[in-house]
DNA sequence: CGAACATGCAGTGAA
DNA sequence: TCACTGCATGTTCGA
């Protein structure tokens, strides 16, 4: 079927892109997940901490995790990566061959041969998240066509593109797009327009403008006064017939909600649909087919949108402008109140998008393949809007040096996203599992924004068909593509807050020879506590063991009800600090294995930058993630980690964990200290080398056997804070 | 024995 | 001189 070949061909251009269609998620549909995922601990999720063993939970119940705290993914093995690894072979990230050279102007390229289609920008239409928070945002729109859409700019809220909005627009507008309705005169849609007098509902269409263009709706892809771009489409008049019947057909069946302005503001690049076309095997049918998509998109998103819109204001007070004016991603929790100033989320998220679910979204470009926004996808509040610039438009990071909290200056490397490919096209994440985070005390909006994305229970259904194809799809390529998707944000974004608050960055506290683990947040007693060290290591040793079964890294599963996608936490590696990796070499050395399975595939040996967000601090941290070529092999290192390691106060003997969040693909970082008991502390370097390598030697044990036989778990009176 | 990894150390450039 | 970069080499461990 040609929508299917859409859809794999959309499928192939992410992972071109460096967008992995979710794959990530993949693994949360992986079958096994109980049983790994059932053992995932709980992160801080005990308000009352310390109780001794009856607290080491070991959730086998992976409801449990749907809670309204999220978890951590285990660490299914301690560091040493390579000898308990037990993740499937390395799938190396797929990384385009084109990806590498030029970021810039591939991105460029790539934003110029999006499909380009013209959403209704100007009416906050909130963005129907069918896939969970149900986000009425606007700013989905924007965010949504970054690069794909052309969004009209609504600089009160400060979005689109920012001043790479702005780019991204500008250089929309500068390529040819054809209007889908703009002087096409094939078919006039008037006699169906103009029976909107007696729509329905009023507020799903702008009457006022329809009726001024009446006379101007003509059947898209027709267009030969635009600059002549659509002669291949009608070469024939039966091709054109054919199209006008399907398109007639479905002006009939939206008349009530689709006006011509909604169909004018629908541009598509001529490039676009003829590519789209050859995509779709040519022809007719392909054209018929293209249309059908077209129209399609614009009925599930556009439309959506727009009733959504409605309805939001009808609920009058709750905007869903106004809901993101207050920040969707701030804190629900006072306690946790610093550890993401709202102002300073970092969202955009350059690499962020993820390929449509098939098949209805993705379109060919030229030369690759475009995408139309997937309809109602998450994005992030208006607010962070600005940060959502295009890849183009982000300044150059600095050469050197950790940049905590910057607005994620994409290194140029980064521009194509982490797998080296050009992030043409960012800023919102068509991933239907990347939900925006939303804070609890924002939850009776949420149901109204909810209510009011699932405006219909046809939108809804045609939403969960979508997601259950998506995830079918998903499911299958689970293997190949698992470590696009974690990469296709290598910075920050809308969840950024959402994974914070509940990772406390915890350090381990030893008493008398017991372990555990001790929230870093200051000053406020931890309202959660995160598993104790115990808990962690059984999790590990038991994931270890049933290694050999299942692929490694496991998420929450997010097809249970009551899934908090917020919550998807993927870890990807740790490492025990050597003392090298704690030294003033800035660089920490990662486990080959892990490396080259989590994190994006480096073709080059100056790697790319990885924005990493500290799960304690919330900083985000610029590294460098490269290899240096090691007798045949590699070494694979991540740089610029001296001011990480001095922040958390990070000693050798101490770990840290990389995950990546399944949703928005960041990665985030968390630096783990370990204190052995009173006497043995580390505390300080080996005094002498053979000090060190005895040291290092007990380290690799503890890597390598099951660390929960080295633990022991504090009692609560045993339990003493850092 | 080879792979992975820790780290020593030489080369380079900036202060 | 110092910091940084990057390569080389030694060590450890698993196959």
């Amino acid at each position: 079927m040609k929508s299917m070949h859409v859809a794999a061909n959309a499928g192939d251009l992410a992972e071109d892109c460096g967008i992995l269609a979710g794959d990530g998620d993949e693994a949360i549909l992986m079958d096994g997940m109980d049983e790994v995922g059932g053992e995932i601990w709980l992160d801080d999720h005990g308000g009352d901490h310390g109780h001794g063993d009856d607290d080491l939970i070991v959730h086998h119940d992976p409801s449990l995790f749907y809670g309204d705290l999220p978890t951590l993914p285990d660490f299914p093995c301690m560091s040493s990566s390579s000898s308990s690894s037990t993740s499937p072979a390395p799938v190396n990230a797929i990384v385009s061959s084109a990806s590498s050279s030029s970021a810039a102007s591939s991105s460029t390229s790539s934003a110029a041969s999006w499909a380009i289609l013209r959403s209704d920008g100007e009416d906050p239409a909130p963005n129907q998240n069918q896939y969970g928070s149900g986000k009425c945002d606007e700013s989905s729109g924007a965010l949504q066509s970054t690069a794909s859409m052309e969004i009209p700019l609504d600089t009160s809220q400060g979005f689109g593109c920012g001043e790479g909005g702005g780019d991204c627009i500008d250089m929309m507008e500068t390529f040819g797009y054809m209007d889908l309705l703009d002087s096409n005169e094939f078919f006039d849609t008037s006699a169906i327009f103009s029976q909107d007098d007696d729509t329905p509902n009023p507020n799903l269409m702008d009457q006022t403008l329809e009726r001024q263009q009446q006379d101007q709706v003509v059947v898209p892809m027709m267009d030969n006064n635009s600059g002549g771009d659509m002669q291949m489409m009608n070469s024939s008049l039966e091709q054109d017939d054919d199209l006008a019947t399907v398109f007639l057909e479905w002006l009939k069946n939206n008349k009530e909600t689709v006006s011509a302005e909604d169909l004018r503001k629908v541009k598509i690049k001529k490039a676009t649909i003829e590519s789209a076309a050859r995509r779709l095997g040519g022809g007719k049918e392909a054209m018929k087919q293209l249309l059908k998509l077209i129209l399609e998109w614009v009925q599930t998103n556009h439309l959506q949108r727009r009733r959504t819109t409605t309805i939001t204001n009808n609920n009058n007070n709750l905007s869903y402008q106004q809901s993101f004016q207050q920040d969707p991603f701030q804190n629900p929790n006072p306690n946790n109140n610093n550890l993401i100033p709202p102002s300073d989320q970092t969202c955009f998220s350059p690499s962020t998008w993820v390929p449509p679910p098939p098949p209805q979204q993705a379109f060919v470009s030229d030369p690759g393949f475009g995408y139309m926004p997937a309809p109602n996808y998450p994005q992030p509040p208006p607010e962070y809007l600005p940060l959502l610039e295009s890849p183009q438009s982000w300044p150059p990071p600095p050469q050197s040096g950790p940049m905590p909290h910057q607005q994620f200056p994409m290194p140029p490397n980064s521009q194509y996203n982490q797998f080296g490919e050009p992030t043409g096209f960012t800023g919102y994440n068509m991933n239907p599992y990347q939900y925006p985070y939303i804070p609890p005390g924002q939850m009776r909006d949420q149901r109204l924004l909810r209510l009011c994305s699932s405006a219909t229970k046809e939108a809804r259904k045609k939403r969960m068909a979508r997601q259950r194809r998506f995830l079918s799809h998903h499911h299958r390529h689970n293997n190949n593509n698992s470590t696009n998707q974690q990469n296709q944000n290598q910075v920050g974004e809308t969840c950024t807050a959402a994974v914070a608050p509940q990772l406390n960055p915890v350090t381990t506290t030893t008493t008398g020879g017991t372990w555990m683990y001790w929230p870093n947040v200051p000053s406020v007693p931890p309202p959660q506590l995160p598993p104790p060290m115990e808990t962690q290591l059984q999790t590990m040793d038991r994931a270890s063991s049933a290694a050999s079964a299942m692929p490694r890294q496991q998420v929450v599963p997010d097809r249970r009800q009551g899934w908090k996608p917020e919550k998807n936490l993927r870890f990807l590696l740790q490492k025990v600090l050597k003392q090298s990796d704690v030294g003033n070499l800035g660089r920490i050395v990662l486990p080959k294995k892990e490396a080259e399975t989590h994190l994006p595939e480096l073709e080059a040996r100056d790697g790319i930058s990885l924005a990493m967000e500290d799960i304690g601090t919330s900083r985000v941290w610029n590294m460098r993630y490269r290899f240096w070529p090691n007798n045949k092999s590699r070494m694979y290192l991540l740089e610029n980690t001296g001011d990480f390691v001095k922040t958390n106060g990070l000693q050798e003997g101490d770990f840290i964990v990389i995950y990546s969040d399944v949703k928005c693909g960041k990665y985030l970082i968390r630096g783990v200290k370990v204190r052995q008991p009173t006497g043995q502390k580390q505390e300080a370097p080996p005094s002498s080398a053979a000090a060190a390598k005895r040291q290092n030697k007990s380290q690799r044990n503890i890597n390598n056997n099951s660390p929960s036989a080295n633990v022991v778990v504090a009692s609560p009176t045993s339990q003493t804070v850092k």
